[in-house]
RNA sequence: GCGCCGGUCGGAUAGCGGCUAUUCCAGGAGACUGUAAAUCUCCGGCCUCACGGCAUCGUUGGUUCGAGUCCAACCCGGCGCA
C-alpha cells in the first residue's frame, strides 16, 4: 500500500481552481498548500533543521545534481539518506536535475533567471545560432544531458533512467520527473522540441521509477513544460496527466519552466485547469509573496524557492510592507524588531540595529538569523493562506496583504 | 642640526615623462524566484554630474611640446647620526 495519499479538505469556489488539502508522505503529512523550504545539497542553508523546523518549514527539497557530484547518491544511501543524513525527520523532495540542464545550459553566463522582467525579442534568435562557442556547463543530447561539473570539470550524462536511479538512492518521499527547463529565449519550434524530449523523458522517468519503487514509498511527481504557448502547455499538461506505464501514473505534478512574470499565471491557469482534481500540483520555483497568492488561486498545492534563504543571506528582508535592505543606513541605528507582531526567533530577541551590523560586520550569523525571519514569513504567508481558503476570506486576506506589501 | 627614506580618494596600494591615475577594503545604492550565490552589479572631487566641461597625486616654483613621475626649496612623517 503506498505511503503518499493526497486528500483535499476544502476548496475555495468562486470560480478559482485554490484548495486545501492534506498530502501524506513516509515521514509524515504536510498541509497544503504548502511552501517548501530548498535544500540543496541536503542542507538548508545557513540554519539547522531545529531552526528550519521552528521557522514552521513542513517539508525541505534537496537538489539530485549537487548530491550526485558531491558527496554522491551512494554516499547519501550509506548515511542513510537524505533524511537520515541532514537530520531532518519530516518529509523530504528531491529535485530531478532537470533546473540545471536550464541554469547551467541555455541560462548559464546570459543573466537570465528563473522569472524574468520581458521577454526581450532581440534575445529571440541568436540564441540557437552560436551553439557551439556559446559556454555552458550542460549540454542536452539524443538521450539525456551531459554536464561538465563546476567542481573539478569532470563530464556527467545524466538520462531520465540516472535521474531517478540517484533520486532512489537519495531517498526522499516525493521525486520528480527528469526534464527541460527551457529558456524564455527560446523560439517556438525550439519549445516544440524541448517539449516532446520532456514528455519523452517524463514516460522513462516513470518507466524506471516503476521498477525502483516496489515498496511503493516514493511518489514520483511529473513535470509539465510548454513555454509561454498555451497550445504547448496544455498539451503537456494533458500528456503527463495521461501517460502510464504498467498501469501507473504520476502521484502529482510539477510546473516547470523560466517565466517571464507577465507570463506566469496564464501558464499556471492553463496547466491546472487540466491537471486532475484529485492529485497534487507543485509550482516549481515559485516565489514571492504575490506569485504565492496567484499560484494557490489557481489550483497550485505546493511552492518550493531558494529566495527566503538567497535574499536572507545577501542582506534582504521580508516585511509586511515590502522588502528592507538591512544593510542600508536608516538601519543601523533602527532598535526596533524586523517586525513587532512577527512570531520567528530572530524578530523576538533582535533588533535591525543589532542584525545591520552583523551584516556589515560579515558575521555568520547574520545570515542565519535573516534566513530565520524570511522563512518564517513565507512558510507562515501560505499557512494564512490556507486557513483563509478554510475559512473562505482568501480575497479579503489577499488584498489586505497586497495592498500594504505591494504599497 | 646633518644624512637617508617617504607623502597618490576615508584607509591601504599601483602608477617606463604621454591616452580616462590602478586595485583592494571601508562607505553608499541596487539585484537575486526547481541555488556554481554568506554572491553579483553600479556609485563615491567639482560644475544644473545625462551629455559635455574643469580639476586633482603634501606646498610653491622650475625643466619640458607635455610632470603623479625629473629638478629645487619649503612643510609634514619615519629611521639613522649628532
Amino acid at each position: 500500500m503506498s505511503s503518499f495519499k493526497f486528500t483535499i479538505q476544502s476548496k475555495l469556489g468562486g470560480g478559482t481552481l485554490a484548495r486545501a488539502g492534506v498530502l501524506e508522505t513516509a515521514h509524515g503529512q504536510i498541509e497544503t498548500p504548502a511552501f517548501v523550504v530548498v535544500g540543496t545539497k541536503g542542507t538548508v542553508k545557513s540554519l539547522n533543521p531545529e531552526q528550519v523546523r521552528d521557522a514552521g518549514t513542513q517539508v525541505v527539497l534537496a537538489n539530485t545534481y549537487h548530491l550526485y557530484l558531491q558527496p554522491g547518491d551512494e554516499a547519501v544511501k550509506k548515511m542513510g539518506g537524505l533524511g537520515k543524513m541532514m537530520n531532518w525527520s519530516g518529509p523530504t523532495m528531491t529535485d530531478s536535475g532537470g533546473f540545471q540542464v536550464f541554469s547551467l545550459g541555455a541560462a548559464y553566463k546570459k543573466g537570465i533567471s528563473k522569472v524574468v522582467q520581458t521577454v526581450d525579442p532581440s534575445l529571440l534568435i541568436p540564441e540557437r545560432f552560436d551553439d557551439s562557442d556559446a559556454p555552458r556547463l550542460a549540454k542536452i543530447g539524443q538521450d539525456g544531458v551531459s554536464f561538465t561539473s563546476h567542481l573539478d570539470g569532470s563530464v556527467h550524462y545524466i538520462t531520465p533512467e540516472k535521474s531517478i536511479q540517484i533520486q532512489h538512492n537519495l531517498g526522499a518521499d516525493i521525486i520528480f520527473a527528469f526534464d527541460e527547463c527551457t529558456s524564455p529565449t527560446e523560439d517556438l519550434k525550439y519549445q516544440e522540441e524541448a517539449l516532446e524530449r520532456t514528455h519523452n523523458w517524463a514516460r522513462r522517468s516513470l518507466e524506471e521509477h516503476n521498477k525502483l519503487n516496489s515498496e511503493n514509498k516514493v511518489a514520483l511527481f511529473g513535470i509539465v513544460q510548454g513555454g509561454r504557448e498555451e497550445r504547448l502547455r496544455k498539451d503537456s499538461a494533458k500528456f503527463i496527466s495521461e501517460v502510464e506505464v504498467d498501469g501507473k501514473k504520476f502521484d502529482g505534478f510539477g510546473i516547470g519552466g523560466s517565466f517571464a512574470k507577465e507570463d506566469m499565471s496564464t501558464a499556471v491557469k492553463w496547466v491546472n485547469s487540466i491537471l486532475p482534481e484529485d492529485k497534487p500540483r507543485h509550482l516549481l520555483g515559485i516565489g514571492e509573496p504575490e506569485d504565492l497568492f496567484m499560484g494557490i488561486e489557481n489550483g497550485v498545492d505546493l511552492f518550493d524557492c531558494v529566495l527566503p534563504t538567497r535574499l536572507g543571506r545577501n542582506g534582504t528582508i521580508y516585511t509586511k510592507t515590502g522588502k528592507i535592505h538591512i544593510m542600508n543606513t536608516e538601519f543601523r541605528t533602527d532598535i526596533s524588531p524586523i517586525e513587532n507582531d512577527c512570531e520567528c526567533y530572530t524578530c523576538k530577541n533582535y533588533s535591525k540595529a543589532y542584525l545591520s551590523h552583523l551584516f556589515h560586520g560579515k558575521e555568520m550569523l547574520a545570515g542565519t538569523l535573516a534566513s530565520i525571519h524570511n522563512v518564517y514569513f513565507l512558510v507562515n504567508l501560505v499557512k494564512q493562506i490556507r486557513q483563509s481558503i478554510i475559512d473562505g476570506t482568501f480575497f479579503e486576506f489577499k488584498k489586505s496583504f497586497l495592498e500594504k506589501y505591494l504599497k
